[in-house]
DNA sequence: GCAAAAGTGTTACTGATACACCCATGA
DNA sequence: TCATGGGTGTATCAGTAACACTTTTGC
């Protein structure tokens, strides 16, 4: 029990890494510490403070929880279920955050009690946070094809096979890899370096950098991208 | 000042609304009745009760304004910057309506103090109303063309002249109208009806329905229809 | 018979899909 | 030299865009 007859408002951050090694998409939860629930699976999240804006919110949660700032974390969606934690009248804003998952990045969330599971692996979690997640996998896959999120998933070097498998986990299913290539690299906005990545074949795939700021800019003049769909 | 230290959570509701004569899409405002700000324009709104679902306060917030019951409302955006109201901490969750508006409930709102705007005449609002409706306006393009929103602003019965009227209103732009039928009749959604509306042409252009019930089957399917863009 | 709005088809073009082979390299 | 993953080009198909005239009917 939180408190009778008083509104809390909570922010709950949805957090999607991808590893790069295992292609597979991950989400990040924690044990909750406090009752009701405390000891099961829960998104990361905390209560919104009186002088805070909620979007502080969701970015100091998220640095309690992984140390990041700066990175892509956006609204989502809120639930305000009366009956959606019996511990007392909670309304709760999920944000959701995709980060670039290394392993550095894998021991600190350890540490801080964190664990990343695979998306088709989930534990059971508490309240509503199997609803969450699901809404934010149908928005990462709406996202994916309307913006190019998928960068915010990826090192800042990348290969094309790893984008192209990142875009196959995303969707879960098979992608041509020329006619991904030509689309991808039709936006223009793909930047190829001039070294390879030699980890996962003797030939070598070259690396690219996504241009942001080259997106930025067509985008506010309305431009329109549309990304890889099958 | 609403009370000191304590969080409120709100319901804001952004209604369209579709003159057919006036060929104008509208926004239901009315007149703020709590300070700070009595007496201005707002959106329509209330708090949320503490034993009441997030949906079930919009719904009620609708109902109160308008009387109408189970028309399209859903959730948009929740806005919770600590300085929003001065009058106190208040996070508000928007809501947005479609309904579908003629003559008897035009006076309808204006008994309850609302008043209809044209979208692209509004008046000052309180806080942050005019960011809600930039959003709305963002949404209800972007939807209008992904899914068969449109119908939700039309009468039941309507003509293709109407429809198209509809479709140039929301984009604030011209559409062929050749292509316009081609691409809205391909979707096999519209349904002719045998009768003619006589009243803007000595030739009369026929009626159609949206076949509600085929389009919910379709989606359940995963279907996707794309609606007209240019 | 004429004014005013409704209704209809074809062509050109652009972008999407399907598909198979050669390349570079380390072991 | 061979096994492994990386990289490329073309032909077909489908959907979009551009475009102008005929129909109906009340006045």
């Amino acid at each position: 029990m939180y408190k009778a007859d008083q509104m809390w408002v909570a922010i709950d951050c949805l957090v999607f890494g991808y590893d790069v090694q295992e292609e597979k998409l991950k989400v990040l939860l924690f044990k909750r510490k406090v009752d009701p629930f405390s000891g099961q699976w829960s998104l990361i999240g905390g209560l919104v403070n009186y002088n805070e804006d909620i979007y502080a919110s969701a970015e100091r949660v998220l640095k309690e929880f992984t140390g990041l700032e700066g990175v892509f974390l956006e609204q989502l969606h809120t639930y305000g279920k009366a009956d959606r934690d019996p511990g007392g009248r909670v309304i709760s804003i999920l944000f959701w955050s995709l980060i670039k998952l290394d392993q550095l990045f894998k021991d600190t969330a350890n540490a801080h009690g964190a664990k990343w599971f695979d998306i088709d692996e989930l534990p059971q979690m508490v309240l509503d946070h199997c609803q969450m997640i699901e809404n934010g996998k149908e928005k990462l896959r709406f996202q994916a094809k309307n913006a190019p999120l998928g960068f915010e998933l990826l090192p800042e070097n990348f290969t094309m096979p790893q984008l192209l498998r990142l875009y196959q986990a995303i969707y879960d299913q098979q992608l041509d890899d020329r006619n991904f290539r030509k689309k991808i690299l039709s936006t223009k906005l793909l930047v190829k370096q001039d070294f390879k990545d030699k980890s996962s074949s003797k030939k070598g795939a070259y690396f690219y950098q996504f241009d942001k700021e080259k997106y930025q800019e067509l985008k506010k003049k309305g431009y329109h991208i549309e990304f890889v769909l099958k």
